[in-house]
DNA sequence: TCTATATTTAGCTAATTATCGAAATATGAG
DNA sequence: CTCATATTTCGATAATTAGCTAAATATAGA
């Protein structure tokens, strides 16, 4: 049961949802997801750990980069299951359109004009 | 997504988890509910509450008894394909074997042997 | 090596949640 | 009406969680 809780935990949460709905576009790095997200690099890396942990999530490092992707023999099971009803529904379809827009090569350029205090 | 995050969030604690599950058998009052969880009677109701405004649980009072099922409608869809894979696993087994022998009229009685205090 | 970029970790705070026990409410039986 | 049973609500507390900023770590490139 335990397994189970903690895939349902790691689910529930709005930005952890947005996050694996985007995953399910194609594999994303952290700066990727941050540029979707309306959330801090820490926030983001903690939310990326739940997931790691909760094994539904694979991640693996590429040079500065580290990228995220669904796990590969989960896309067709769970997160299937419980997210098909709600893949045309909004912010998740303006966020696979954002993803479409983005590239690595992108977010160096958008990180210039963030400031942090 | 809201409603998607109200639902996982409903089913991501142990203890209504089983409470599904139980439902999944047939339909349960709360006194029968408590037999099997180890939680105090308010603990139970507010997670009664929380599965029925996720829109999971059906509640109808019969007599001096409130009786929670699984939503007409809901059970091939979203509780079921969270939980096909685990239907089979512990505590779900022991749960359901125990909500077979038990029936309302046991909680009277059992009801008299736990003491509040 | 030095610097810029990408990511994670740590320390903190505010909000949420699970839990309890006791009090309140509802119902049926005598 | 009164009592016992079933359930919910309330007030309090402890644990968990999401979020931030700042510091630490890792990597690539000059």
């Amino acid at each position: 049961m335990d397994e189970l809780i903690q895939r349902l935990k790691a689910l529930s949460d709005a930005n952890r949802m947005r996050i694996v709905m985007m995953l399910g576009q194609r594999a994303l790095c952290v700066c990727e997801l941050l540029e979707v997200l309306d959330i801090s690099g820490g926030t983001l890396s903690n939310h990326l750990k739940i997931l790691h942990n909760s094994g539904l999530v694979d991640q693996h490092k590429d040079g500065r980069w580290v990228e995220y992707a669904i796990k590969n023999g989960e896309p067709q099971s769970f997160i299937h299951r419980v997210t098909s009803d709600y893949l045309e529904k909004e912010p998740f379809l303006s966020d696979r359109r954002k993803v479409n827009s983005i590239t690595r090569l992108i977010c160096s350029s958008a990180s210039k004009n963030r400031k942090y205090s």
